[in-house]
DNA sequence: TTCCGTGCAAACAATTTGCAATAGA
DNA sequence: TCTATTGCAAATTGTTTGCACGGAA
């Protein structure tokens, strides 16, 4: 459940921020695109909305509000880092052999947390890195 | 349980590979160090058994052995990646406050991982990516 | 009017590549 | 000898920074 358009730029003005048409380029970006996006896939599709886009603004832009608590971003692997709407952390599976990616149900991870917490007095934040493997499909190389 | 210098040594000649002083500097280092290491670090910790040691020569040592499975990489943040001795695979927990670093025990994945495996059709490989978090004295910045 | 955000270029860090010279097997 | 590895320099990728200008508030 994503915060509205207005929530955000609510935020960013609270904090003292201004919203310009790059951060709206951007909030809509992710708003609407169903996939993850790097900030280079964040450059193309921000650019009819903000036709002079260039990295160091977007880069800004998703720090901003990623500080505000808005966004977030994964590492699903070794290249560029994967932004998203802040929803309820989740972890993600990225498979070496073919990409997939596959979410593990929050459920399955919260005795593991729980037990994290209270034992290592460790609060997980489960979706800043993704876990790698293989998918069934991929397992035995060939 | 790391393997014998020896053991691994017959492991790159038996996949067509040269036994070189660079790469057996690589393996002492890693061998005699407790904590994990950058490629910086290799660097610094190779040099008087390999003068001439570069980051390239380094990066291709590493990446030979990581594919023979005798060394391992895992990403603790945004940093460099650190590599240590191929051991049974862990989840390392890693404050993004202090940079602490804490290893989940491997019994407490197991029922996860395995449940993973039978439902989602994937097998995790824990030690790629850290788990990032607060630890207890973090957790509340300021 | 006040600063925050932007544009552009340049810097950066980690890692990779090209290629001729060197040295294991 | 044959070809994997090295040395060195240069390239790449993802991301950050410096600074003068322009535009939200």
């Amino acid at each position: 459940m994503p915060m509205s358009v207005a929530k955000i730029e609510e935020l960013v003005r609270a904090s003292g921020g201004r919203v310009t048409p790059g951060r709206r380029a951007v909030i809509d970006a992710l708003l609407q695109s169903d996939n993850w996006l790097t900030a280079d896939d964040m450059l193309v599709a921000v650019r009819s909305a903000w036709p002079r886009a260039n990295e160091a603004a977007v880069y800004r832009a998703l720090e901003s509000l990623e500080q505000l608590g808005v966004i977030c971003h994964t590492h699903l692997g070794h290249t560029a880092s994967y932004w998203h709407l802040a929803t309820d952390p989740r972890q993600s599976l990225v498979c070496e052999g073919c990409g997939r990616v596959v979410l593990v149900p929050a459920a399955w991870l919260e005795a593991l947390h729980r037990r994290i917490r209270d034992e290592l007095d460790f609060v997980v934040a489960p979706d800043h890195f993704a876990w790698s493997g293989f998918c069934n499909r991929c397992i035995s190389p060939q």
